[in-house]
DNA sequence: AATATAGTGTGTATTTTCTACACTAAGTAA
DNA sequence: TTACTTAGTGTAGAAAATACACACTATATT
């Protein structure tokens, strides 16, 4: 490094990929650009990170900014670096995921106006993109598919109340495989991280479920063991 | 994002962590700095990216500079975007780390003015370091430890030809524990990913033993079968 | 030639985890 | 009451992980 920092044309940017879960169907969010280059495409809600805010709290902003949500589990999953990538200049952004818990089907409506809309589409069903953002997207994708293979992070997109069903679909549509049912719930609950409630599922017109709730205290103490090796 | 990119006073650098695996320790290598901040401090081998080329290729380019070497395997782990993690302005640095085969201790001498030398230090031996860099390290060392649960990568450490001892010693410092003959060697063995040679180790003044070489198509074939979760 | 030394190389029994697989119970709706 | 739909449950076999100890071999030393 220069004893003094060269000047640099360049930007960063956040891109985020936020997943939800919401009638069965992993869904993830997307604006329609209102603005020039890639007008009118659906992108990943992203935005160029201030000044004077660090990368991880201009992704916090940003996911507020477009959804009005605040302490979600955010991740940093790559940085796109690509020289072209943004048809105006240099842009490199850093991408992050995060998962949230969709109530219902709240309207998402965006506060800034460099997006028309926002809405909640499934990843099975996905327009084309603008600029690298398919990119972006698999690369998301496939980390929190991976992830959940050894950590159970899929509580994050569940209501706080769940029944064994509704997460075996969940790990269903992230693995994109069948999962049988017996041993997926031997092995959750074998995790000792599900606390069984006195409450059942409720408005179904066949036998109700029971609900679990997911213990934030006792997966803290079960990840905390690292990943082993063996003896 | 604007239809014009704003002006943005800020720079993007790279940042390496290369590990080496010599005389049964793990290494990384540093620089001493020459310039300042930091001058006459350890530091990560570091530059900054330049204005036309990807951080791919700039990650590529700094480890060339330094050391000499190409076609290393690389890969990026983590983007450190404090605003204030370095002194001179906004500098967001994107971390790579590399897995090198040091053949014998073969001197590196910086190519570029910015550092004075290059050294190789073993990991549990480290000094203070510039910056943010002690964060940095920390950060690529976890995810070489939780990469190789599950990845066999180790073997970018080591000689072509090497011992299972030898690779059982190159696990035991990543991972920190020692691990049981036996069992190591049924389960390296399992994975059908080493040739076995007909030659032996030289120059040891006690029983020499089998040297291994590891099978790059094996490799190659087994870990295109992606993470399970079972059915 | 005998001996000391240091690391190599091997097998088995036990426990744990993973997998495959199908029927009854409970609640709702008609 | 019956039909329908999903909830909920157990076991046996296979595979993987773990724990554990001693004889072999090449060299160096006397």
């Amino acid at each position: 490094m220069e004893t003094l920092l060269p000047k640099f044309d360049s930007v960063f940017s956040i891109d985020c990929v936020i997943f939800g879960f919401d009638e069965g169907e992993l869904k993830i969010l997307l604006i329609e650009r209102n603005e020039q280059p890639f007008k009118n495409w659906w992108a990943l809600p992203g935005y160029i990170v201030e000044q004077e805010e660090s990368i991880d709290h201009a992704a916090e902003r940003i996911l507020y900014e477009l959804t009005g949500l605040r302490d979600i589990y955010m991740d940093q999953f790559y940085t796109f670096g690509d020289v072209n990538r943004h048809p105006q200049g240099r842009v490199i952004t850093v991408a992050y995921y995060a998962m949230i818990r969709l109530n219902g089907s709240k309207e998402l409506k965006p506060v800034s106006n460099y997006a028309s809309k926002a809405v909640w589409i499934s990843v099975n069903d996905l327009p084309k993109l603008a600029f690298d953002h398919e990119k972006i997207f698999s690369r998301g994708f496939e980390k929190i598919r991976n992830k959940i293979s050894y950590q159970p992070i899929a509580f994050e997109l569940l209501p706080e109340k769940f029944t064994l069903t509704q997460l075996q679909q969940l790990y269903e549509v992230i693995l994109n495989k069948k999962l049988d049912k017996r041993n997926f719930r031997k092995k959750m609950l074998n995790y000792g991280i599900l606390k069984e409630l006195d409450e059942k599922q409720k408005g179904v017109s066949y036998r109700a479920a029971k609900l679990y709730k997911f213990d934030k205290r006792k997966y803290a103490r079960l990840f905390q063991k690292e990943l082993t090796f063996g003896k």
